[in-house]
DNA sequence: GTCTTCATGTAAACGGTTACATGATTAC
DNA sequence: GTAATCATGTAACCGTTTACATGAAGAC
């Protein structure tokens, strides 16, 4: 079992749900999170039925479109999932293509860098506030600031991912200011 | 060209390097940016090579110990690599398994998830000394502050990375805050 | 006597991406 | 008439991990 499995176990956790659904709020609903691709979905979920972890629970029909096969988590499945999230989690690596470029950037004028980092830094400000506006519509929500809702699952996630965020931004300034300043000094010393 | 190839220029765009080396110094020294198997590595230098990135520099026998291969970058590595770090990255998909088991924290008790908050700060704060302590080796050396060296890039990725654990573990503590609150609320109100 | 380090490499399997295929409908 | 959405799925490839192999020296 790795973790995109569990991670469809979770969905299905809190509601039946399609394979197409799954892919939706991976992708898309709780893009913070993780990404799968078809090609890896269908055959994991053929995987996790047979192993009597989720099951068929109907085949929705509606009109013109494809049939829907909606899962669901079985007791074996939710036994399962509660086991893995106690267990203990090394921090993984992180693997950030931008990092690896910026391990370079003493190959590159400092102009052309303060300009990279401030694209960069609009790049997680937009996350940032993609983040925020979900917030903002858990918010309104009944159940939001019961702790025993899956919706404060979901807005702790986007709490971690604001800090994470807003943390990049900050660091981007600082970045910038120190390049810029060593570009004043380096002018100031020209001319005199 | 994948990353882990750009990576290993980078590398080599410092000084020339043995096969074994490089792991070490992405695995190990650069650890806070990715990692690499030897299965990966060693088709990937003899891609790099046939397509004249890197060359064989020299090879060193020291004693009863293997060969070892040392690698340097050639021009159009050089000009290869000057030309990704310029080009725009998008931000990628932070893939962090303890994310997923959040996800799942509302199916445990709060008592439990009180602890393994607690864990998870002390790991990050591991890694923050971690980093820390590698940050004031580089601050007595001579060329530190002088944005046109390598060691100011390494100390730039130390700073971002600095910066996320410091983040991580503020966010663990307000979630451990919030949940105990929660607790002190309920057994409130069951005393009354 | 077993474990670790140095240094190269290979085999097999798993994880993940890109692209393609179907077929009806709605939107521009 | 071209593109996008819904919903399933497959083929081929690339990226990554785990494990194994060699062989000599030094540490415990």
């Amino acid at each position: 079992m790795n973790t995109i499995q569990y991670a469809l176990l979770s969905l299905l956790a809190r509601e039946p749900l399609s394979g197409y659904d799954m892919k939706q709020q991976i992708n898309l609903k709780i893009n913070p999170f993780w990404k799968i691709s078809n090609n890896q979905l269908y055959p994991v979920l053929g995987k996790l039925e047979k192993a009597c972890f989720i099951q068929l629970k109907a085949i929705e029909q509606d009109g013109y479109r494809p049939a829907r096969k909606i899962y669901e988590i079985t007791d074996a499945g939710l036994e399962k999932l509660k086991e893995w999230i106690a267990a203990p989690s090394e921090t993984d690596v992180i693997r950030d293509e931008f990092t690896v470029k910026l391990f370079n950037s003493w190959l590159l004028e400092p102009e052309k860098m303060i300009n990279i980092l401030a694209d960069r830094k609009r790049q997680h400000e937009e996350k940032l506030l993609l983040y925020a506006n979900k917030m903002k519509e858990l918010a309104v929500r009944p159940e939001y600031g019961d702790i025993e809702t899956p919706l404060f699952s979901t807005a702790a996630i986007l709490n971690l991912r604001m800090g994470y965020e807003r943390s990049y931004m900050e660091w981007c300034d600082n970045m910038g200011m120190l390049l810029q300043g060593s570009l004043d000094q380096k002018s100031k010393t020209a001319k005199l």
